[in-house]
DNA sequence: TTGCTTATTCGACTAATGTCTAACAGTTTG
DNA sequence: CAAACTGTTAGACATTAGTCGAATAAGCAA
């Protein structure tokens, strides 16, 4: 009888899960853990287990370190992490760390059913969007040294830019014609990778979501 | 029989959802909507629903944007926000923008049932974790409320300005002419109290719960 | 039905935005 | 010193955004 091992602190996703297991491997054994000191002991008690589905964010479980832990102590159990994170770069990142392969919770079950048989067959599994969310990071990281190779001058103009307003208003504020800013806002954009100024208002706003942002418009 | 509708874009969690409902309410009527488009689509065909349960972080939902939309357009509905998030403001908040509760996803079986009853029998719920309450300040309200005003076709404007578009894509996406896209603008920028696209992206990006996760380094 | 309201649509016009080329001053390099 | 480079500044021009008025159609109340 195949035996799993279901870690994840959410009790409606773990019979979620239960269920797509009891479907696709039809006499199966499911183990439940809910954070990582219970998943210590189940694993102790359960080393026939063919399968871990193994969420990353268990309390008692800091990111990666839980995946590093497990690999650690059973480093011959397959380990299929599942995460509501999408990020290319943390799939990648769980594979290099020794993880069977890497399920996003916003899979469907035919997914789920894939990316489960293949883990079970000696196979990496990951899935097929993992190769573009890469260039979410690589996004960000490029709008990081975009904004870093900004002059002074651009920097400012783009924090004016950040809180809403326009050319006009800018030039007035530096005493230059609005020419100018037209010029300094084409420079940012390209440094920033973006094409208009909708597009770095959205950028510059997802890096800023803890600073507080005026709303009201200085008219 | 009691009809619910289901909104909420992972798969899994739907069915989970459904599960749970099944059990609680023997004949029930159970639709299910993975996107904003579709949430409407249904909401119009199912004004006799019970009860919405609505993830916030569906595709074409901007965080409480969602709520208050759905509020505008059908004030008398319950809602009950069901989220991974665990904060206790952002539970307070989604209360004081109209929903009936608010249920994380973490919550066992009994809790969600305990919920969704306590819904059905018209009162408020809220997790016990749910804190202080963090008040919705005047200036985010009137944003909300402009929000909630919108016409269906500015609400999905909206979404697509967000998205960093330019009228020309927005034109050609919803198949009219950029003059239309241009009038949806207008009656977007005076319904939010903004008086240029880029204040309207600032705006709603201020709404946005996604809060940055750290990624935890592997030790 | 008639009349009122509203959502949606669009054209014409004005304002704002963005690109290209280039001047100019102050480096820095050969 | 001269050449190359850089940051800042503009003007001319093209594109995009935003406002106003209005037509159409659909829903709704009297």
């Amino acid at each position: 009888m195949t035996k799993f091992l279901v870690a994840d602190d959410h009790p409606l996703f773990r019979s979620a899960i239960s269920q797509v297991l009891q479907m696709l491997k039809a006499p199966c054994d499911i183990v439940e853990a809910e954070d990582m000191a219970s998943l210590q002991t189940k694993l102790s008690d359960h080393p026939d287990t063919a399968l871990l589905l193994l969420d990353l964010h268990m309390p008692g479980a800091h990111g990666f370190s839980a995946l590093a832990y497990i690999k650690g102590q059973s480093p011959q159990m397959p380990v299929l992490v599942v995460s509501a994170n999408e990020r290319g770069d943390i799939m990648q990142r769980a594979i290099e760390l020794g993880a069977q392969g890497f399920l996003p919770k916003s899979a469907g079950m035919d997914t789920i059913s894939e990316a489960i048989q293949a883990c079970l067959s000696g196979q990496q599994w990951l899935p097929a969007e993992a190769g573009k969310p890469g260039s979410v990071k690589g996004e960000e990281k490029q709008l990081m040294e975009g904004i870093a190779a900004l002059t002074p001058q651009q920097y400012l103009v783009m924090t004016m830019l950040a809180e809403g307003l326009l050319n006009k208003q800018i030039a007035y504020e530096l005493d230059v014609t609005e020419a100018t800013i037209k010029a300094h806002m084409t420079a940012i954009f390209r440094k920033l990778g973006v094409r208009s100024r909708t597009q770095a208002v959205l950028a510059i706003s997802k890096l800023n979501l803890e600073s507080p942002q005026q709303l009201e418009s200085p008219q």
